[in-house]
DNA sequence: AGCTCATGGCGAG
DNA sequence: TCGCCCTGAGCTG
């Protein structure tokens, strides 16, 4: 269940159980069997996060990429680890700890200019210390493409994902078909450092919240989210019911191949 | 057992 | 824009 605070939150979580150690590595389900056979024994030394992208470094010079996609799933657990099933495509290892990654866009063994490459086609990370916002506003203040559509996009920003896309355009007040170049640089100075707070708090709590205090069921009096989708929000997967703010009904469109949520009546153009 | 759907992204046309 | 890749849960029957 992957936006960029679930890759920078597994990030931390590989390195504090494995990094500095020797690690064994395998591949059960076998389509990492050659380079986990290369890594098998070695010491995991680093790991890295930049947007949806999660980078194990081994060695000096090699790095494991994964990217989980939209299925792709991991599971820690305590040693000792038990008989693998057959999907688990990575498997760490050590005295303490084993770790099983599944359903994965991607689990690559790549070079260092490999993944510079891949920074360098990615977007400003809200989670990341190196992050330039103004990169990221110089391409949506150009583009007529809607602001829901460029959120998505890694080369312009890169972790944010369909639920904080449609949950930052709704504490905005943004209507997500409004053109990239008419947002202000007011609004995205207020965007972006909105998105560093609530990813920060993403990574926290292993889940997204977007819903201010005085906004959540308990201050509101109302029942407790029904969806399943791990945290408290305003407008993903709420479409038909009403707005926690107007109470008018929530909508939802096809953009891009994905969904959009969105409150037509606090949501201006 | 088979269908649908999901917080993603790529390449072909 | 469409089809495809990766997996698993929650339905339906």
């Amino acid at each position: 269940m992957p936006e960029g605070h679930t890759i920078h939150r597994l990030a931390q979580d590989y390195a504090s159980r494995f990094a500095g150690r020797v690690t064994q590595v395998t591949s059960p389900q076998g389509k990492f069997s050659d380079a986990a056979a290369l890594l098998d024994g070695t010491v995991l030394r680093t790991t890295d996060a930049h947007g949806k992208h999660l980078f194990l470094g081994f060695g000096n010079a090699d790095w494991v990429h994964i990217h989980l996609g939209l299925f792709g799933k991991v599971a820690f657990g305590p040693a000792p680890a038990p008989p693998p099933t057959d999907t688990v495509r990575l498997r760490l290892a050590n005295a303490t700890s084993y770790v099983d990654l599944r359903g994965p866009t991607t689990c690559a063994l790549v070079t260092g200019p490999e993944k510079d490459a891949i920074h360098a086609r990615l977007g400003p990370d809200p989670l990341r210390d190196d992050a330039d916002p103004g990169a990221a506003y110089r391409r949506i203040s150009r583009s007529r493409t809607t602001i829901a559509a460029l959120l998505m996009d890694q080369k312009v920003i890169a972790g944010v994902g369909n639920v904080y896309r449609a949950e930052v355009l709704f504490r905005h007040r943004i209507d997500p078909y409004r053109s990239g170049k008419d947002i202000t640089p007011a609004e995205w100075d207020a965007v972006w450092h909105d998105l560093v707070a609530l990813m920060r708090e993403g990574v926290r709590n292993n889940r997204i919240d977007t819903v201010r205090p005085e906004h959540t069921p308990e201050a509101m009096g109302r029942p407790p989210r029904v969806d399943d989708h791990g945290g408290e929000v305003y407008v993903y997967r709420r479409a038909m019911r009403p707005c926690h703010i107007c109470g008018g009904e929530i909508r939802t469109a096809d953009l891009a191949a994905r969904n959009l949520f969105w409150c037509p009546t606090c949501q201006r153009a």
